[in-house]
DNA sequence: CAAGCTAATTGGTAAGACCAAAAAGGATTC
DNA sequence: GAATCCTTTTTGGTCTTACCAATTAGCTTG
């Protein structure tokens, strides 16, 4: 029925820590509110003690609630999209964000990348170039590339948001899935428009800079749409498949 | 001697799981190795297994490490600046990301937003109204303002990122702080810069969009600045008052 | 040598106990 | 009568022990 794998299953405090994320965003704890104390929580969800402690320290690491000691779990804000479980960004919508936000970073990085970084760019463009020669995957350098260049913006908020987008990818299968997929079919242009921005960087112009990211990554985006149509062509076939499996089942 | 609260304290699977962090920096266990069994960590850090237990949900949350019931915990990604403790973002760097990924938000939204979402920020524009003329705090509605125009992006990752920002304000005590400090000293024109902005959204100008919102958030940073300096007289002033303190103590 | 079975390992959860911090309630004092 | 102090209760923090379930390693067996 479900198309999920299923995955480990079990870890019950993950349960309990979905139900509390729904009753929080349901408003009944609004923020500042103090949840049912532990014990309280352990009856009423007819669990132990210890599991309503990890599922509340699953929120409390999420930022959701705070714990005083000798006090009780108080809400400290409501669960926005990204910590909603089933939270799902498709990998056109990755790298259409990638595309704006590391669009500005290049460009604010062409201002502020120091020749060392830029040397280090360097080589992690020539490192991209060796890793599409093996067609083994591990697109380490490209995020090292792209991750570096946040890094000269000199700025941690910036960096960090962009590493952020990064790791949403591996949060969805699909994504991760579709990302692989057109990294396979499309290899050559990729190293020219990592090295199109180092020009650019080297040239210390914001502009260019942008420019070049953006071009980057708008191909990026073509390349999935290949991909996606490619897996389109797989799907149609899996259904006729199970089509005629079906027909066949009745027909027997 | 600290400047920090303390805060609650204790928390030990917390400590646990900075060294446990700490260890994954340090590259001692690559991608893809298996941590200790829970008795082993127990042992070795004289700690309870449901500590352990703790610990290692804190990082699981975390996208770090993935338990595989009766196997072990796996690490999946080694951690980055944002998942390192005592990591504190300026105010300013903050500010300035905003500018640059809010800017690019709002000229998109400009051309996706729907007749109801413009509908909605103008209420919101109505609010910041409200709340700034009674001085009890609360710029919920802001928040709201600026999630509204990344949610009519229409891309879940631009929302996700850039709530992700706002999040990152409360880690950082200073940086909280210094913005409550920076609104309450500048009231009057932050209602016509997020109309504004508002303006240029009706008008289906991108362009202008990414202009008013930059606008806005560059003289967020003005405030900031203001802010700061008021604080360095602060200081001054303490300072100056302990010296005579001490004066006054080592005379009488 | 391969397949299958058994036992050890490892995570998942429960139950009970005790400590320390915080909050609540009552007694004391001014 | 109000404020303060102290005792009691509540609540989170941690440990210990125990047992179950999934996995894995190792051995047995064909």
């Amino acid at each position: 029925m479900s198309d999920v794998p299923a995955k480990t299953q079990d870890r019950l405090y993950q349960d309990l820590a979905r139900n509390l994320l729904e009753e929080l965003a349901s408003g009944r704890y609004p923020v500042g509110a103090r949840l049912p104390a532990e014990r309280e929580l352990a009856i009423s969800y007819a669990v132990s003690r210890p599991t309503v402690r990890e599922a509340i320290i699953a929120l409390e690491v999420q930022g959701l609630v705070e714990v005083k000691v000798g006090s009780g779990a108080y809400v400290r804000r409501l669960p926005g999209k990204g910590d909603l479980p089933g939270f799902n960004i498709t990998a056109f919508e990755l790298t259409e964000a990638r595309l704006l936000f590391e669009g500005e970073a290049a460009a604010l990085a062409a201002t502020q990348a120091t020749d060392e970084e830029l040397a280090q760019i360097e080589g992690l463009v020539d490192a991209i170039a060796r890793e599409n020669l093996q067609a083994d995957g591990a697109e380490r350098s490209d995020r090292e590339f792209h991750l570096t260049i946040a890094r000269a913006t000199r700025n941690t908020a910036i960096f960090d948001a962009i590493e952020h987008l990064w790791d949403l990818r591996s949060t969805s299968p699909e994504a991760a899935l579709l990302h692989e997929k057109a990294r396979t079919a499309n290899i050559k242009p990729v190293v020219d428009e990592h090295r199109a921005v180092l020009t650019a960087l080297r040239a210390r112009d914001p502009n260019a800079a942008r420019a070049a990211m953006r071009a980057h990554l708008a191909q990026v985006i073509d390349s999935l749409l290949f991909a996606t149509e490619e897996r389109a062509i797989e799907d149609a076939r899996r259904t006729a498949r199970a089509k005629r499996a079906r027909y066949t089942q009745a027909t027997s």
